[in-house]
DNA sequence: TTGTCAACTGTCAGCGGCTGACATTAATTT
DNA sequence: AAATTAATGTCAGCCGCTGACAGTTGACAA
């Protein structure tokens, strides 16, 4: 009943129970995922992700609390890699400049984090499930609410403000998130679903706040 | 079984049918929101909305297609208002301009939009249910990006700009939804739940967006 | 090795949101 | 008054999700 997979360290290793578990969870994930990419997220049945790995509906829900979790899971991941990013930011950065160096170095380097658990490509494709399910969309906007209150809390500590009376970290931060969302949203309805590309949006949006905050747009059109 | 309500004219008003309609579907609605107003949303019951008003659960999902709708129903009276109130801004003024006052006129005359259907203080109370209530929350965020995309081609009409292909429009509603929604939720969690203490937060926190564009904030703490 | 304990799993029953189908009742039209 | 149309109630059922209980399987010590 062995596979090819390495079997063969057993000192010190997590033991036999816990290695079962991770398998079951990744299973469980992959199925999850796998089926959604192709019948859809509300076309998709706990129960047939359940019965793909062959285990009771019940023992999905002892791995996730809810169908959306294992969406979620994935982009999880990416988003505690760009918060470490921006914890390393240089605090001598200004915050929107630290925000956006961050933010195109998370890309940058995205691969090395989630890669070892789900290829970048299936990364991709879970965004734009999000993007395009009414449901998971609206939770991915509350996460990214929490993540932004994170973020706020950061950037104040990093200036030594206190952010519960400056109103200035939360303004920065909910104005980089409202731009990151607006992004994500044209690159999921492009043609360009790599990396690269919205590597590139993300860049050019960035741009466009300085010129988006002076008035009278007609005269400098392009 | 005539009530004490104008049944006189019959000339040319809604027939019958429709006034019954009308008032089934007001009656659920107020039932709903007092019976979340007391023991929240996810601790009441869409059979316990129908039996308040003596309607069977199915008639309850003829009139509301589930249960949020019934939430949001006030709420996008709100939005209505603030988008006719930005149509009215004049042409001339540069568009965060225009954004910023339309939100300010916007609360200053809710009251007159909203007030017939539903007590003012219904909405405020309506919008910390959403605030303090997480599947409704990320249905909020959800509705608040819809309307943001109407905005940004409204922004962009304004400006004779080609929404498609200018990210200005895009990036300056989602800088001003963004602080808005940073505005909103911690209005939520204060103390002065009134119309004029979210009104003041509003100028302070937009006040705060130019302040916080330029880096470095700590020489100029406050 | 064996036995005990703890953890993982399956089964079952049940709640709440939501829907389709069909019969019933009530308003409108002719 | 009869015929038509629309609103409602009832019923059965799917799906997400949970608590409770019993059975199985690793972990660890005697």
């Amino acid at each position: 009943m062995e596979t090819a997979t390495s079997v063969v360290e057993t000192a010190a290793g997590p033991g036999l129970r816990e290695r079962k578990k991770r398998r079951t969870r990744d299973a469980l994930l992959r199925s999850a995922l796998e089926l959604f990419a192709v019948q859809g997220y509300e076309g998709t049945t706990v129960d047939e992700i359940a019965d793909a790995v062959d285990v009771s509906q019940r023992t999905f829900f002892r791995y996730f609390a809810n169908k959306e979790e294992t969406v979620f899971a994935v982009a999880e991941m990416a988003e505690e890699h760009f918060v470490r990013t921006l914890r390393a930011r240089p605090p001598g950065e200004a915050p929107l400049e630290a925000l956006r160096r961050a933010a195109l170095e998370s890309w940058d380097t995205i691969g090395e984090t989630v890669g070892s658990v789900v290829p970048v490509d299936v990364l991709m494709r879970t965004c734009q499930l999000i993007e395009s399910t009414p449901v998971l969309f609206a939770a991915h906007l509350r996460r990214s609410m929490e993540l932004e209150e994170r973020v706020a809390r950061l950037i104040a500590e990093r200036e030594g403000l206190d952010a519960a009376t400056d109103p200035r970290p939360r303004v920065a931060v909910a104005l980089f998130g409202g731009v990151l969302r607006a992004t994500e949203r044209l690159w999921s309805t492009g043609e360009d679903l790599s990396v690269a590309a919205i590597r590139r949006l993300t860049t050019e949006h960035l741009d466009a706040v300085a010129p988006a905050l002076t008035g009278g747009w007609r005269e400098h059109a392009r």
